[in-house]
DNA sequence: AACGGTATGATTTTCGAAAATATGATCTGG
DNA sequence: CCAGATCATATTTTCGAAAATCATACCGTT
C-alpha cells in the first residue's frame, strides 16, 4: 500500500541533493537564473524547498562544472559570461569534439549508426512540428542534445565524454542567452543532416569539418546577437 | 592581540570545506586513501575533524573531479583504478597537453620563458639533493607539478588549463600507485631538460613530440609496475 | 536445508539552529 | 565635510541531532 499518499519527496530514487543539482543546472543553462546573479540561500531555499546544506552541496557540484562561481565566504553566484569565456568554451569544444567524432567514426558499430540515425530522425520530427523557436521547446533541446551525444558516443572514452558534456552545457547556456535576440534560427536541420551522412558514410575528414563549422557558426551567432550582454559585466 | 592562542581552526582565510577538499585531494592522489576504499563519515570525521555536511561538500566536489565515486544512497568511495581508466586519462592528457604546449609556445612572452626556466631549475636542485625516491618528497612533487604547469601556462585558456589540471591529478595518483614497486626512477631529469629547451627555442613540433613521449612512457611504466593492482578490482 | 520476509543495527542523508563572517550604517575626531 | 573606527544587520558557513535508507541476521514456512 502506498503510504506516501501525500506526495513523493523527490523526483526519483536519487538523493535530494542530486535532484537539486540537476534542477539548478537546467535552470542556469536556460538562463532562468541570469549570469552573474547572486545565489542567496534564502531565495533558493524557498524556490527549491531544500535546506542550507543540501543546497550548498548542489552549488559546490555545479561550481566544479563551471556553471556556478563560488566566492569564498561571500556565497555563490551564477557563473558570469564574457566574450573571452565564450571563445574558450568554443575552442575547447572544437578540440575535443573533433577528436571524439574521429574516434567514433573509426570505432562505431551498427548500434552506433542506429543511434545516430534515430536521434536525428526524432530531432527532425520535432522541428517539423514547431519550427519557430526550437530552444524554447524542452523536447527539442533534449533531442538536439541526444543527437550530438550519439555522434560521439562510440569514442570509447568515458573521461572525454564527461568533459565534452560539461562544455556542451556551458555552450548551451550561451545559445539560450542569444535566443531572445536572434531573429530566426538558421538552417540547422540541413547541417545536422549533412553531419549525420558524413558520419554514417565514415567520411571522418568531412564530418570533422562540418562539426567544426557547426560549432563555430553557432558561437559566432551568439557573439553577434548577444554581444551587448557579453561586454557589460 | 592574537586571541586564537589555542590554534587556528583552518589552514588559511578559506572556508573549512575548501580546506578539507584540498587535504582530501592530496591524500587520495598520494594513495594514503587507497583506490576503491569506502569513505565512511565516522572515519573521515575523526581524521579531518569536520562535520558530516562539511565532509559531504568536499566529497561532492572531488566526485566532480573524478577522484571520488559517489554511489547514491550508499556513500562515497575513493575512485577505483583500472587499466581502462589509465588509458583514458593518458589519451586525454596527450590530446590536451599537446594542444596547450603548442599554444603556449606560440603565445608565451618573456615572463613565460622565465617561469619555465626557473621552475625547471628548482626541480633539478631538488633532484640533486635527494635523487632516490622523488615521489615521496613533497617538495619534488610540488616543483614537478609547477614545471609542467609553467610549460602550458601561456596557452590563454583558463578553461583548458582547469581540465588539464584535473587530468594531471588523476595521472599523478597512478604514478604514486606504482612508485612502491618501480625499481628506480628513469631519467626524468634529462627529459624535462629537453622539453624545456624545445619550448624555449620555440620548436613546437619537437616539444610536442617530447611531451607526448614523456606522458606515454610514464603511463607505460605504471602499467608495467602496478599492473597487478589494476586488474584486481 | 532453502527460501522469503521481517526486524535490527549500521550508515548515509537531511534538516534547522547556532557560530562565523561580511556588509552597510552610524558615529566620532580631524 | 571627509576618513576611519564601531556597531548592527544580513548572509554565509558549520555543526550535531533526527530522519531516511541500506545491509544483515534472524525466524518461520515449505
Amino acid at each position: 500500500m502506498p503510504d506516501s499518499a501525500i506526495r513523493p519527496r523527490k523526483e526519483f530514487g536519487k538523493t535530494i541533493a542530486a535532484d537539486i543539482t540537476h534542477r539548478l543546472r537546467e535552470e542556469i543553462i536556460a538562463c532562468g537564473l541570469a549570469p552573474g546573479e547572486p545565489l542567496r540561500f534564502d531565495v533558493l531555499r524557498e524556490r527549491f524547498g531544500a535546506s542550507f546544506t543540501t543546497l550548498r552541496e548542489a552549488l559546490t557540484a555545479l561550481a566544479a562544472e563551471g556553471l556556478v562561481d563560488a566566492q569564498e565566504q561571500r556565497g555563490f553566484r551564477v557563473a558570469p559570461v564574457s566574450r573571452q569565456d565564450l571563445v574558450e568554451v568554443t575552442d575547447a569544444r572544437v578540440l575535443i569534439e573533433v577528436e571524439l567524432i574521429r574516434r567514433s567514426i573509426e570505432r562505431g558499430d551498427d548500434d552506433w549508426e542506429i543511434a545516430v540515425i534515430s536521434t536525428l530522425h526524432r530531432l527532425k520530427r520535432i522541428e517539423q512540428r514547431d519550427p519557430e523557436h526550437p530552444l524554447r521547446d524542452p523536447e527539442w533541446k533534449i533531442a538536439h542534445r541526444q543527437f550530438h551525444q550519439a555522434l560521439v558516443s562510440a569514442c570509447g572514452s568515458a573521461t572525454l565524454l564527461a568533459i565534452r558534456a560539461e562544455l556542451f552545457d556551458r555552450a548551451e547556456r550561451y545559445r539560450h542567452l542569444s535566443a531572445n535576440f536572434r531573429p530566426r534560427p538558421r538552417d540547422k536541420a540541413g547541417e545536422h543532416q549533412a553531419i549525420m551522412q558524413a558520419a554514417i558514410s565514415r567520411n571522418a575528414d568531412l564530418a570533422v569539418q562540418l562539426i567544426e563549422a557547426h560549432i563555430r557558426s553557432t558561437s559566432d551567432n551568439v557573439a553577434t546577437y548577444a554581444g551587448h550582454l557579453l561586454d557589460a559585466e
